[in-house]
DNA sequence: TAGATATATTAGCCAGGGCTAACTTTACAA
DNA sequence: TTGTAAAGTTAGCCCTGGCTAATATATCTA
């Protein structure tokens, strides 16, 4: 059934150029980019209610539903499923408070966030594009590349 | 209802720091990277069936479905949806083409693609880990941050 | 403090994109 | 050429994360 690792029968290797990745890297690629998007609700969210509480005292859904440009109903979801996931706790109709796991989260969410912004600025990219595309870019960035744009950082003031 | 576009009515702008952002922009921030989710899985099959035409001469739902590290039907969901969308023709049971659409789509798609992978490398991270990344990054890249990558690549040789 | 307004939740809908099991069609090899 | 193996599709399930409409609760104000 599942064959060899090693594909490619019996064709030159990096034949036509291009990719000459092997499958499974490039499987192994998509895998880690749908396991990305599974967290991307769960990191946006705490991050979210970290700086509302930081900011104004305290996290409301609707103040939530308004920055995340959704509306209030998806909130309500949304945080019942981080509650479910040890992130969030809450009581019903009451403000909303991160679990210690939750925090931690956020704080790691926060710094890289705060990189990929900085990074994309030192490039040269304006202050406002710079926080869109992090607003995607920042889930897909691994350890590996997070640290390569600190030091970019560091090296570029 | 909803309000003057200018909020945080009675308090000190940039009282804690941290993200001063309106919430509008925050919002906009976020749609985009809904936006930039529902076209992903059209780019990366797009990009796909152009480098297994390229690589291999055709580009078979099994193939797909291997390098993508997903299952047969849901490749054949998926192949339909974009059919449906004007990206893919095909016959039942035979093998998958661009329309044109979906040939200038792959066509940029691949190319963005490989500024990314280039930009990352450039930066020292390793071919595996940028493919990696560039796989999940690629999609959120706007045109301005494409072409500071772009300039850098030419600054770093 | 009572009524109006603002906020939060629930219920129920939808599309996307995964999956397995079962079936159909094609391709290959004896 | 025929029968089996490989490939493709269909049906039906699941969870996510959007939405609206209706309802429940809290908050504010007169
Ligand atoms: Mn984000
Ligand atoms: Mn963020
Ligand atoms: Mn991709
Ligand atoms: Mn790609």
């Amino acid at each position: 059934m599942s064959e060899n690792a090693s594909d490619s029968p019996d064709l030159a290797p990096s034949d036509t150029a291009s990719d000459d990745r092997t499958a499974d890297a490039q499987a192994d690629g998509f895998a880690r980019v749908r396991a990305a998007h599974e967290n991307e609700m769960a990191e946006d969210y705490v991050e979210l209610i970290a700086e509302l509480i930081e900011a104004t005292g305290e996290a409301r859904p609707v103040d939530m539903a308004e920055r995340l440009g959704v509306k209030p109903p998806t909130v309500t979801k949304n945080l019942s499923r981080l509650t479910r996931d040890g992130l969030v706790k809450r009581e019903r109709y009451r403000s909303i408070f991160l679990t210690e796991e939750g925090e931690n989260l956020a704080r790691a969410c926060r710094e890289r966030h705060r990189t990929v912004v900085s990074f994309l600025m030192a490039l040269g990219i304006e202050e406002e594009v710079a926080q869109r595309d992090a607003e995607g870019i920042e889930h897909h960035v691994s350890g590996d590349t997070l640290r390569a744009f600190e030091v970019f950082l560091q090296k570029n003031s």
